[in-house]
DNA sequence: CCACTTTCGCAACGCTGTTGCCAAAGTGCA
DNA sequence: TGCACTTTGGCAACAGCGTTGCGAAAGTGG
């Protein structure tokens, strides 16, 4: 609802309205919603809802979808959002792979792609490969693809970088990739398409949001390296720099063993060494302490844990972590926080990656 | 601009606007701003800041201050914020002693007082107190109190508490508090006067964002214990349960020494240690790598120290805690986080809670 | 078959910020 | 001193927002 400086005219409030209810179009899925359904969620007056229905029916974003039991008079009209009213490419670069989708506007996967990638193979190389893959899940098998609306691509990798401008900085261990502006060249190498650059944590956090976890929560990502994405209050926070989320560099063991980052009793340090050593239960008990301190300073709602470490024992993990909540939560008095595996595992980051192109549209703050 | 269910109408849209005039207008000070400038920097039409401030005048709010040295043309008139039109009472409450100011619009201290205080004394001599306090600085001095709008009171208390229901949680070492419904008690007692109740860290970070500190920042406050507020855009975090801030029991030392709150290696049990063994800078080392872990995971603008140890040697404190992020800076490449003492000391904590009341006036988010 | 309930759109309305226009109030040059 | 020019800022008309009043549509239940 905020524009550049802060005021909002009657266009600002239109379009907040109108994401407002496309969001709950999207959230309700095929089952679909009704409008007084949507005016009692949102708060506006029937009346109000029926005029933004008419003009998202007009425009081909939503569509009548049956009708509910009748309560005693005329039954409610179900309305569903239109997928194939847009799409968007999602791509998650790892450091030997690519993954990239083609997602319809609801979420849902309707092409993927997979290949070998070598990041340290070069800017120009690197780049090429992305905008191969997604022109061919654009070109997609011919003539539907024609019909769709290209709202964007969003790439998700790993390593600091500037979400705004979409510029990359260290990517550990492939420091040729250091002030590349992934987000221009690829745009200008697509022709025009906008361009959304992020960490995959961040991604992956956005996908969970959308795909239905409410609240504030944080997911930690254990895999060669130890991230997070955080969730507060519906939108992925990312800092003045986009530069939050760094979690892995949390001190927990004051001069501990020395970290990769420089610094000594980094978390990551000392789970990924309990990794190494076989003590998989140590591990979850450092990442459980990360994860307790956390809960503390942003009082978040849930723990998701994601990422190739975790994947390989989940139920050590989600074991271990809990615990150290549940310890906190009776020396606080509150309620315990949960820790789950977060869902979507590795596919989750290329369609998180989709999401950070379509989350605008529904009105989710941030970009 | 978000009502209860998000829905935006045009009553909502016209008191976001309002607001954002309000705040630019109190920002600006004596010196007082455009109509022009009120347009540029809310990116509203000149017109409508006109209609807008129109209305403000015949509400009292907004006062034609002078002209500004002319361009060219018409010199601009510049508008202030009329600080009499309204009041609040700010009441810190701490173990020992109690400080209540009242405050007019803008947040400068019409009155203060101050009065020793035992909290352990039992919630009706503690309550009545308070709300003497309260009396006595609204009577003021006869006539002139009676033309002060009551807009209400904000309370600053040390210890958990839930924020929105203004119910005590666990106050360390006053286990008579828990549950007590302040919020609820005191507004009974002044008779109807809207009570907002927080925790004191919370309230001194909400007295520096509004006193000018922009951005994102978090305030570590040191004194027999250790805590934060955070502020993220221009709005301090509270998290769901409005539990966020525990800064102090953040483990930085993997089964360290043990802590008053039954865990281990915790922040505030190693810095008030080393404090007492006389070893300040250590403390401030401690400090710095909690605050670091901080700037990591939130990608903050700033970090502001306060508290009654803080302040014993605060040179100490800053060059021991911008040390430790300078550190971080240089690994990670980014822009050193500075750490400053923040402004206005204990005093700010009771002005803070009278912000609690004049914020929302002022459209920045939280209550 | 009729009374009743519920849904939902059309029309009129009040209010928002916006646009077009003009008076007011300065500066700067002749 | 007078005139052209620039800039400010209010009045009036306007388009567009959500709201209200009302009636048609489409069911249920006796």
């Amino acid at each position: 609802m905020r524009g550049a400086a802060g005021g909002a005219n009657l266009l600002a409030l239109r379009s907040h309205n109108t994401a407002l209810v496309l969001d709950l179009l999207r959230t309700a899925g095929a089952e679909g919603i009704s409008r007084l359904e949507l005016a009692e969620r949102t708060g506006l007056t029937p009346q109000a809802v029926s005029k933004i229905t008419a003009r998202l029916r007009q425009d081909g974003l939503a569509a009548e979808a049956g009708r509910r039991a009748s309560t005693g008079g005329k039954p409610r009209t179900v309305l569903r959002l239109v997928p194939e009213a847009g799409h968007a490419v999602g791509v998650h670069l790892d450091r030997d792979g690519l993954r990239a989708v083609l997602t319809a506007l609801d979420g849902t996967v309707v092409a993927r792609r997979r290949a070998p990638l070598d990041l340290g193979a070069g800017a120009e190389a690197v780049l090429a490969q992305v905008a191969g893959a997604v022109e061919a899940l654009w070109a997609g098998d011919g003539t539907a693809a024609r019909a769709r609306r290209p709202l964007g691509v969003g790439v998700a990798l790993p390593g600091p970088l500037d979400h705004e401008r979409g510029v990359l900085h260290r990517v550990t261990g492939f420091p040729g990739w250091d002030g590349f502006p992934l987000r221009d060249a690829l745009a200008e190498r697509l022709g025009a398409v906008p361009v959304v650059v992020d960490k995959d944590t961040n991604a992956a956090a956005l996908g969970l949001a959308v795909g239905g976890e409410g609240g504030s929560f944080a997911y930690l990502h254990l895999g060669t390296g130890l991230g997070a994405g955080l969730v507060i209050g519906g939108g992925v926070h990312r800092g003045p720099r986009t530069a939050a989320g760094e979690f892995g560099h949390q001190v927990v063991q004051l001069d501990g063993p020395p970290c990769g980052c420089g610094d000594r009793g980094c978390v990551e340090a000392l789970c990924l060494g309990a990794v190494e050593r076989g003590e998989t239960e140590e591990a979850a008990r450092v990442l459980g302490v990360g994860a307790a301190n956390l809960v503390g300073l942003l009082d978040i709602d849930r723990v998701l844990l994601g990422g190739r470490t975790v994947e390989a024992a989940p139920e050590v993990f989600v074991r271990g972590v809990q615990a150290v909540l549940d310890a906190r939560a009776r020396r606080t008095g509150d309620a315990p926080v949960p820790v789950r595996i977060a869902s979507g595992g590795g596919r989750g980051i290329a369609e998180g990656a989709a999401h950070l192109v379509l989350a605008p549209v529904f009105g989710r703050r941030d970009g």
